[in-house]
RNA sequence: GCCGUUGUGGCGGAAUUGGCAGACGCGCUGGACUCAAAAUCCAGUGGUGGCAACACCGUGUGGGUUCGACUCCCACCGACGGCACCA
């Protein structure tokens, strides 16, 4: 009877539902494991085959964890708030909810051909109001303390069919979508001060167990940096410009200045004559696209404003220029500009002859700027310092002279946190027509998103909720009237904190009970593509923090343990996509080999963290295994072999046992390939063997079960055992039966492999060179040489070096 | 340019603390079974030379440390990911 996946996967599928083998319960007696995917957004396009592999790789660990005696969580749920939906929703005329959910639909029932061990009592939705009723009460609560906050800022602005794009939609600077170009426009926004936890933020990396690659990326999103800010007074005149600099012991070497063209002091302190080549000059800036500003333009351009700047520590005069090499956003928008020692400022101050003094020794400044830390000259009380007690030196001087301080500066910016669209979490406040704002109170949350069978832009660069007069008008039992917020929240606000809500996710009075996530957090692995690495990771983080602080949840981090599978390429090794014809559909190789061949081959491909081609070959081959691990035990009537059985001949005792530790522990440290692989060389030996002891056979079956599960249940019972395995303890192996008597040596000369034999164990040094010597190969290299020298390391080798 | 990851047979990939490079799988070759084929089972398979024993070469490149280097150090090259004038 040959290996039916269908009906077995179908068998041991019904089976787990039925008896709800993977409901989680907070039996708090026993150690928890808390495992955990990214969840997906629910596309039209359904799975593809890069979803199993992170997905396969928490449900080996959930399965390995549960026969381990851990209470294991391990949920899964929809991102499903999100840009293709609206799109799509447009684009024909229906609502999203509707596309949604069959959408949701279509990879649950996908998701369940995988044999995935999910509780699915606790899957969530982030946008059903149940579950967004939470995250707009988060949201009130950053309000309530101070941390959201309304702002213009710069959106992509599509202005023919007058809508906002997010950046992903914009190609070239023009709309993906309609081909217009796009321009950057002030609109009213919603920001979240992300900024007031970016040193906690930065700290608490360190003690997370994530890739290296991921902490150094989110350091530098954060980008903390140390320097100081120095206030300038402007030459006949009361204003002051406060500049930010990390090189505070250069400021001798100070001999210009610029602002950024937008610096709000500009127009005071111009001169007359200046101010048509400034007006031309920010014309010019204002039609470049980011992109110009940054990566095409090399070139340094800038307008001198005919005002000057008096350096704080010496007097002089410094002229100050605009140019756009200075940002806005960053700073103060201001800077000092030392070109002997800066390389921008070099570039500039040589393109308009400015002058260029040196201050720290080493290197030539007529030829290019010096880096490099030196001891400092032509710097009065800093001159024979060095960098860093010249940093000091300036920061406590300037102090004392109130004209500077030390000062920490960030990278990172407040998160614009409001989109102009349909298809997210309503934001939760009122605008009256007094010109105040109100949160909606929080007992009449959730704020539930109108249905709309019409989504059109409102043509105001507002979201279609504009157009939706009955939700958006409203009146005050005082007769004052107020109008909704049409602005709805950024996918990544579901996203932020619903690693919380599988925990108690039907709880209606609170995000989830306290004493269940104090149990329950932290996750202790979340497996996800790298390209949430920044983004989404941070947010998350920073909500965490933020509820840490509000009492809500009894952890500063969300994620413990952080891994990133690679990518599955398509088997020309490169990007899986439609244009390249090499896209593989899971539900294809499911019906066609099985989810348990998938979920093997998967694994055995490579390291679950390195991108690997996708191989026909290597799925037919994986299958060809499984059917091999079939034939050893079941025979063509369907009986279990008479192989199997008490008698234990002894064959397989030594490879029993190593694979038993060394899948264990690869399985510890998530080497699926490598612990796949010991089973295959198991099973090589078995099918060498004669006798095939049960209990070998039933302790493979178990080892097998977290990578192949609805194989190894069906081996199970058929070894006569009671259903199901997912709870029963996992094997021991027997160190005793890992060390033999005897050893293989080898012989060396000069590092090199000249012979080997094998020898007792414990048998010591000088009878092994003695061994060795009598080699006749190593004769061959010995004779008639000067023997030097002579390593030899019991039960290892004999290493004799001749001259 | 900067930060991070990575480089091993025809292919995917193995190799505790430096100690037999290439486990396992794919592919290929041969054998068994078969009228034949497929499937299956067994064996072989880094390159060069040799009937063989064995020798030489071999982990991106060039140096170095060491009795011994895929592994450690220095310099360089290529691929992938991220950031991009952050003062």
């Amino acid at each position: 009877m040959p290996y039916e996946h269908q009906k077995i996967e179908q068998k041991w599928q019904k089976y787990w539902d039925e008896n709800q083998t993977f409901a989680t319960t907070d039996d708090t007696s026993k150690p928890k494991y808390y495992a955990m995917d990214m969840f997906p957004y629910p596309s039209g396009q359904g799975l593809h085959v890069g979803h199993p592999e992170g997905y396969t790789a928490t449900d080996i660990m959930s399965r390995f964890k549960r026969a381990n005696g851990f209470n294991v969580l391990h949920p899964m749920g929809w991102d499903a708030f999100g840009l293709p939906a609206e799109q799509y929703a447009m684009k024909t005329g229906h609502n999203p909810a509707d596309f949604t959910s069959q959408n949701v639909d279509h990879f649950r029932e996908q998701i369940k051909s995988l044999g995935l061990s999910y509780d699915w009592n606790r899957e969530i939705n982030t946008t059903d109001p149940a579950y967004y009723k939470w995250t707009q009460w988060i949201f009130e609560k950053l309000y309530e303390k101070g941390l959201a906050y309304e702002s213009n800022m710069m959106v992509n602005w599509d202005p023919i069919d007058r809508v906002v794009l997010a950046n992903e939609e914009v190609i070239d600077g023009k709309s993906e979508r309609s081909g217009n170009k796009v321009e950057r426009k002030a609109l009213r926004q919603w920001v979240l001060k992300i900024t007031a936890y970016a040193d906690r933020l930065v700290d608490d990396l360190d003690d997370l167990d994530w890739p290296e690659a991921i902490k150094e990326q989110q350091r530098h999103w954060i980008g903390r940096s140390k320097g100081a800010a120095v206030f300038f007074n402007v030459a006949d005149s009361n204003k002051k410009i406060e500049v930010y600099t990390t090189r505070p012991d250069t400021l001798f070497g100070a001999s210009y200045m610029v602002l950024a063209p937008e610096h709000q002091l500009v127009d005071e302190i111009a001169t007359e004559q200046q101010k048509q080549a400034i007006s031309d000059y920010r014309a010019i800036i204002s039609a470049k696209t980011d992109l110009e500003r940054t990566d095409l333009n090399k070139d340094k351009t800038g307008v001198f404003t005919g005002a000057y700047g008096v350096n704080p520590i010496n007097g002089e005069k410094l002229p100050i220029w605009i140019a756009d090499y200075v940002l806005a956003s960053y700073g103060t928008g201001a800077i000092m500009a030392v070109p002997a020692h800066d390389d921008r400022d070099f570039e500039f101050a040589q393109k308009f002859a400015l002058e260029i003094k040196p201050v720290i020794a080493g290197g030539d400044v007529t030829k290019e700027p010096y880096t490099g830390d030196g001891l400092h000259i032509n710097s009065d009380f800093l001159d024979g310092l060095d960098k860093s007690t010249a940093i000091n030196t300036t920061i406590a001087w300037l102090e004392t002279q109130e004209s500077g301080h030390a000062q920490t500066n960030f990278r990172l910016r407040d998160w614009i946190f409001s989109r102009q669209r349909y298809w997210g979490e309503p934001i939760p406040v009122i605008h009256w027509e007094d010109g105040t704002t109100t949160l909606v109170p929080e007992k009449e949350l959730p704020l539930l998103l109108p249905h709309a069978t019409e989504l059109r832009p409102s043509g105001s660069g507002e979201s279609p909720l504009a157009n939706l007069t009955d939700w958006l008008e409203i009146t005050r039992e005082d007769g004052v009237k107020g109008r909704r917020e049409t602005n709805t929240m950024p996918q990544w606000a579901g996203s932020s904190w619903y690693f919380l809500r599988y925990i108690d996710p039907r709880n209606a009075e609170k995000i989830a009970d306290l004493d269940k996530l104090k149990y329950w957090m932290n996750v202790d692995l979340y497996v996800g593509g790298a390209e949430h690495a920044v983004l989404h990771l941070l947010y998350a983080r920073f909500w965490h923090k933020f509820l840490y602080d509000l009492g809500v949840v009894p952890t500063k981090e969300p994620f413990q343990k952080l891994v990133n599978q690679g990518m599955i390429l398509g088997s020309n090794h490169e990007k899986m996509s439609k244009s390249k014809g090499n896209v593989v559909n899971p539900d294809d190789i499911v019906t066609a080999f099985g989810a348990d061949t998938l979920r093997v081959y998967e694994m055995f491909m490579g390291p679950l963290t390195q991108n690997k081609p996708w191989s026909e070959e290597g799925i037919t081959g994986s299958r060809r295994w499984l059917d091999r691990v079939w034939r050893l035990l079941i025979d063509d009537e369907g009986q279990v072999r008479e192989a199997v059985s008490t008698y234990n001949s002894g064959d397989l005792d030594k490879i029993y046992h190593q694979t038993v530790k060394k899948v264990t522990e690869d399985l510890e440290n998530m080497h699926f390939n490598t612990a796949i692989s010991q089973m295959m060389v198991f099973i090589n030996e078995a099918y060498k063997s004669e006798a095939l002891p049960i209990n070998y056979m039933t302790g493979f079956v178990q080892l097998l079960a977290p990578i192949a599960p609805h194989l190894a249940e069906e081996l199970w019972v058929r070894l006569g055992n009671k259903a199901s395995i997912s709870y029963v303890t996992w094997p021991q192996y027997d160190q005793a039966q890992l060390v033999d008597d005897t050893v293989e040596i080898i012989f060396q000369v000069n590092g090199k492999v000249r012979g080997k034999a094998t020898v007792a164990r414990d048998l010591d040094k000088d009878s092994m060179i003695a061994a060795a010597k009598l080699d006749d190969n190593v004769q061959n290299f010995i004779a008639e040489k000067t023997i030097r020298k002579v390593i030899a390391i019991p039960g290892k080798f004999v290493n004799i070096v001749v001259g």
